[in-house]
DNA sequence: CGCAGCCTTGAAAAACTTCAAACGGTGTGG
DNA sequence: CCACACCGTTTGAAGTTTTTCAAGGCTGCG
């Protein structure tokens, strides 16, 4: 696989702390094999047995759970560099369907390889520890739009979540290949609703939209709209030295 | 401390991998000081800073995140056992408040004990790993339910999941000490409508309550109403044998 | 006894869904 | 190259769910 497309996920980690070359490499011995996987093609389904992992290398995928009466329910757009798969670890059963939105590349690995990684990479282990924590509050301040927030700061606050995950190079534009049924998925809306709301939030002046493309106008303007705070991560922490067991906390503060 | 309460703790772990006992005096070594807390009181504030955990010993908990309008979300009601405020972990204040419900006993420990721990445990690592995916599952079902399902439905999901959560020795009766206020902030609904929806529930025989008492009169068609699937953990594995660098995998399969 | 917190009920308003239909782009087969 | 079908977006109108506002009753506690 091309080197710069793994970095992407190494820097995602590096975020949380500089990773020593050690890691660097337990990370690359994960993503061993890589599958190529059509758009809208469904790279592992809820069910399956025994749940994989799964880093994603390029493109935009997502997670979903399904309904019995049809109904789904989005729970995430991944971007390139994310661990996708981890919350079915514990679970005999996959728990979520993980679908391409674009056609994209995945590393698959499975638990018990990442299991061995925790023990000797025991720092690394830490890390995605980390990771999934940061998850875990992405989820609970869906949560909270989803509950107490209306419609419209509900994507208002999905439209900053993903402005803060791109790279954006080119200003506060933000591409965003999903559909406004997708978005209606993500957010518990109709997609008639959907197509309401964002020409609201066009028509508010808060965002500028053309097709897929949204232009965040004024940040500070929609974060007090949305009113939840921004979330700012600890700084991170250089890698030990070596490998011995290090004197210095993992953390220092 | 009592050592009953904090065998509660190692139970939970318990139900992902049988602990070895330097395993269990790591948890131990977590839970050195305990706080007793009144009901009602604030444990932990939102934007606290450093972010501390907590090991919760007795009682119940929750945890929220406010809103600058005056709302709030419940993300999470605790019982004993459960590790609280971890999803802070990786940022620099506090991301969620955690409230006692009921008088509780609480364990604080710090980001940087629990990363040592990483260190000198990696596997104990392994499971807080797993523990933290199982927490992220869970959240993600609530936000299917909280997007997708009606209230009817969303209630009866939390009704279910506080019952599978709890050691129910007294058949299918549990106890809940949330106001409907408080249930509401759970589900994002109104106290108004959180009482209308008990009643309807317990008008169509799907509940029997009494005041704070819940019957699940009948646990499949209870089930079958919300139509998510329950999550059954995959098997636990053994401790291994001694520390060394274990030759088996972590989760044999 | 009186207060405070919680539960309960009713009626009107708001938010969101459902149903229905039309428009525009895009790819495909004739 | 055109016609067609399909997918996603857009708009309108009616219906359902949930909220808001208001008020009364119950219970436990000082």
């Amino acid at each position: 696989m091309s080197a710069t497309l793994l970095e992407i996920s190494i820097r995602r980690f590096a975020a949380l702390a500089s990773l020593t070359p050690a890691e660097a490499n337990a990370i690359r011995g994960l993503c061993e094999r890589t599958l190529a996987i059509a758009a809208r093609e469904v790279i592992r389904d809820e069910g399956a047995t025994p749940p994989l992992l799964y880093f994603l290398l390029d493109g935009w995928a997502m997670t979903s759970i399904g309904l019995s009466d049809g109904g789904r329910q989005i729970l995430k757009a991944h971007l390139p560099g994310d661990v996708m798969g981890a919350p079915s670890a514990p679970f005999a059963e996959a728990v979520e369907t993980i679908t391409a939105v674009t056609a994209c590349t995945v590393a698959p690995f499975t638990r018990e390889a990442l299991a061995q990684t925790f023990q000797a990479q025991p720092r690394l282990g830490w890390l995605f520890f980390l990771a999934a924590q940061q998850e875990r509050a992405a989820l609970m301040d869906r949560l909270t739009a989803a509950g107490q927030l209306g419609a419209h700061r509900n994507l208002a606050l999905l439209l900053l979540q993903l402005h803060a995950r791109l790279d954006r190079a080119s200003g506060d534009d933000v591409e965003i290949p999903l559909t406004q049924q997708q978005i209606g998925d993500m957010l518990g809306l109709t997609p008639v609703h959907v197509n309401r709301v964002v020409r609201d939030l066009d028509r508010e002046g808060l965002i500028r939209r053309a097709g897929r493309r949204y232009e965040l106008v004024d940040l500070a303007r929609l974060r007090a709209f949305v009113g939840l705070p921004a979330r700012t991560l600890a700084p991170p922490v250089q890698a030990a030295a070596d490998d011995s067991p290090a004197p210095t906390t993992l953390r220092a503060r």
